[in-house]
DNA sequence: GAAGGAGTTGCTTAT
DNA sequence: GATAAGCAACTCCTT
């Protein structure tokens, strides 16, 4: 290690903040001669994993403003976004700038644990100390794992015995009153210029993406932030805009209204309200770390001291505020025990199989799911389409769909009804695909809560009594009878009398022309004869879709595999279920992870040969010829996706074995 | 180890 | 209009 004054690079990365950061105290604490505050822009990011046009929106707002506020503290220096991944940039800088030292905030998700050991490794090849200190959430994700046995925690009794022997929270850390000096920022180092295919969020872009193009500092030579434009993205339709002084401000707010913040009580806030919402918005400042998630629980919990010393009213975890950070660290803990197994059903030890429709493709050789789907049936393939773009015909699940795509954030009891509806009471859909658009979609997406309650609200994980289904009809009514929530977002039924507006197919066609709306089609066309505007009749008979789900997760429950049972690994979970039951059950040798066939199978043994005639049930079901149409099936011109695929070809990802 | 109660947030009908 | 019971039924936690 080199002696002498300290030259640190400080590496943000979900971090985007001054206040409570252990990671940059400890930089600071290092009194360094020199302070490089770096973005790695990420290849991952930008190509690999599922980012919306929002989410980046909401990325870059964070940025900049961290970027102002390092300036403010410090003229020379600002947050400098550099257009080059870490794994191919930091070695180059470690020599160029003389560090001595690279500090950064651990994080717990699967593709990043991939790419901080891999940088440390040259870290320590350079010369290079590292230092890492958890800040992103409340207890130490690993030392939560090892408190709790080595073992995911599973529920929230789990989640507080662990953190009860891992101790006290950490009290927050003041922002720091000023910033070293950066280094001499004249680069002469060549870019190099990451792999931009498979690019999986081509489908986003209308122009070509082009963030890497103009060197390592950006067209300007600043190292601002890409733009969307350079991006190839079409303008951001987010109304929510990131960054720590937004979020602070925000939360001084929240915090002044002390009856708000005391009693908060997830379950009795409504999923319908917007202008403004009925819950605090903090999320996704949480992922980006413009908010510090210790910052804010201590915050809350001095509040709740105060009322209960005032003998005043307070709300109790798991429903208040502290409960709500609470499971995000549930999440977080289970994450880190298991890696990138528990971002899928296959090879995951703690999630339920059940046979879903449009199961993940599978890569048999890394154990992981490739990113695209096997349609098992044409119709469901419709019906995720239909629920994915809000056309389902059920008026109060396509409100939350279409205003999670305009905005990127919904109420998480919205989110649970869609779940819900796409997973075990509706569609019987994989939650795979379910947390595939949210990853696309929400502006405070993370892997760990994302998969969490996905999990949860299929049944799969944490939660487990699946009779309690969500109506599409009934559960919104009861926060919404007039359904002002869907006449903001689906204003082709603004108009419709309140009698029908959660099941306008029930309007007497007088009333619909009255209202100005044709309840007819599937969603493809949006106006019918004279201008007339169109809403899709329901895509299914609710009811019906219930009970056929209620079924199926009796069945699968019964059966009882789970993602790392010897017979989802292999195939073989067919032989256990009737060929009647819902989903891709027919014959008796499947593919691996619920897979109807070993056609869709990447890998090692992906060629393996199934002897008997299939006769796949999509076929009467649906009226698809699944046999034919198998390997095709994929979807037109559908990009191979990934949720969490390798890190810039730089490496390959470490398949996580099984408990 | 068995038994009973609890579990962040269901829906419908009866009182 | 609020509250409670019944629905059919899951796992986990505590006693």
């Amino acid at each position: 290690m080199a002696k002498g004054a300290a030259r640190v690079i400080y590496w943000f990365r979900t971090d985007l903040r001054l206040h409570d950061s252990p990671a940059l105290q400890a930089a600071l604490d290092l009194k360094p001669e020199a302070l490089f505050p770096i973005w790695c822009w990420d290849s991952h990011y930008v190509y690999r994993a599922r980012v919306g046009v929002n989410r980046f929106q909401f990325l870059i707002d964070c940025q900049n403003d961290l970027s102002q506020s390092i300036t403010k503290l410090n003229k020379k220096s600002k947050l400098f976004v550099m257009r080059e991944p870490a794994v191919t940039l930091l070695p180059k800088l470690f020599k160029t700038w003389k560090i001595t030292h690279l500090v950064f905030e651990k994080d717990t998700d699967a593709y990043a644990r991939d790419r901080d050991n891999q940088v440390m490794e040259m870290a320590k090849e350079a010369g290079v100390e590292v230092i890492v200190k958890s800040g992103r959430t409340l207890w130490d994700s690993d030392d939560l794992v090892k408190a709790n046995g080595g073992k995911p925690t599973m529920s929230n009794t789990q989640l507080q015995a662990a953190g009860a022997k891992v101790g006290d929270i950490a009290r927050p850390i003041d922002a720091p009153k000023s910033i070293p000096d950066p280094g001499d920022m004249n680069l002469n180092i060549e870019q190099t210029q990451p792999e931009p295919e498979p690019d999986f969020n081509a489908k986003y872009r209308d122009s070509e993406e082009a963030s890497y193009s103009s060197g390592i500092a950006g067209p300007k030579g600043d190292y601002a932030p890409p733009s969307i434009e350079e991006l190839g993205m079409p303008a951001a339709t987010t109304p929510h805009k990131g960054g720590e002084t937004v979020v602070l401000k925000m939360l001084d707010e929240i915090l002044a209204d002390e009856d708000y913040t005391g009693t908060f009580e997830k379950p009795k806030t409504s999923p319908a309200a917007f202008e403004p919402q009925s819950t605090c918005l903090t999320s996704p400042y949480l992922h980006f770390g413009a908010l510090s998630c210790r910052y804010f629980y201590h915050k809350v919990e001095a509040i709740i001291e105060k009322r209960n010393k005032a003998k005043e009213n307070v709300s109790k975890p798991p429903e208040n505020l502290i409960g709500q950070l609470r499971f995000r660290d549930m999440y977080f803990c289970a994450q880190a025990a298991l890696g990138y197994s528990f971002a899928q059903t296959y090879n995951n030890s703690h999630c339920r199989f059940i046979p879903w429709h449009l199961p993940s493709k599978i890569n048999t050789s890394n154990k992981l799911i490739t990113g695209s789907y096997e349609i098992d049936s044409e119709q469901k393939d419709i019906e995720f389409k239909r629920w994915s773009n809000g056309t389902t015909g059920f008026p109060w699940i396509d409100a939350i769909m279409r205003q999670l795509r305009q905005e990127g954030w919904i109420h998480h009891l919205a989110r649970h009804s869609v779940a819900c509806f796409l997973t075990r009471g509706g569609a019987y859909i994989s939650w795979e695909r379910g947390a595939e658009v949210f990853e696309e979609l929400l502006i405070d997406h993370e892997t760990a809560c994302n998969v969490g309650n996905w999990q949860w609200l299929s049944c799969t994980a944490f939660y487990s009594q699946f009779y309690r289904c969500y109506s599409p009809v009934a559960f919104g009514k009861k926060w919404d009878p007039n359904g002002d929530y869907i006449r903001k977002y689906v204003p082709e039924l603004k108009d419709m009398p309140a009698k029908y507006i959660f099941e306008p197919h029930k309007a007497p066609l007088p009333d619909q022309k009255a209202a100005g709306v044709q309840i007819k089609g599937d969603g493809t066309e949006t106006e019918g004869a004279g201008g007339l505007k169109m809403y899709p009749k329901p895509m299914f008979d609710f009811p019906t879709q219930r009970e056929i789900c209620l079924q199926g997760m009796k069945n699968a429950y019964h059966i009882g595999m789970y993602g790392n049972d010897p017979r989802v690994m292999d195939g073989s979970w067919k032989k256990a279920f009737d060929d009647a039951a819902e989903g891709p059950t027919e014959g008796s040798k499947g593919g691996p992870g619920g897979l109807e066939t070993w056609d869709d199978v990447e890998g090692e043994e992906g060629d393996d040969p199934v002897d008997e005639p299939k006769t796949p049930k999509a076929r009467g079901k649906a009226g698809a010829s699944s046999k034919q149409s198998s390997p095709k099936a994929t979807r037109a011109g559908h990009k191979r996706e990934h949720s969490q695929s390798t890190l810039d070809g730089a490496f390959e990802k470490k398949a996580k074995g099984s408990k």
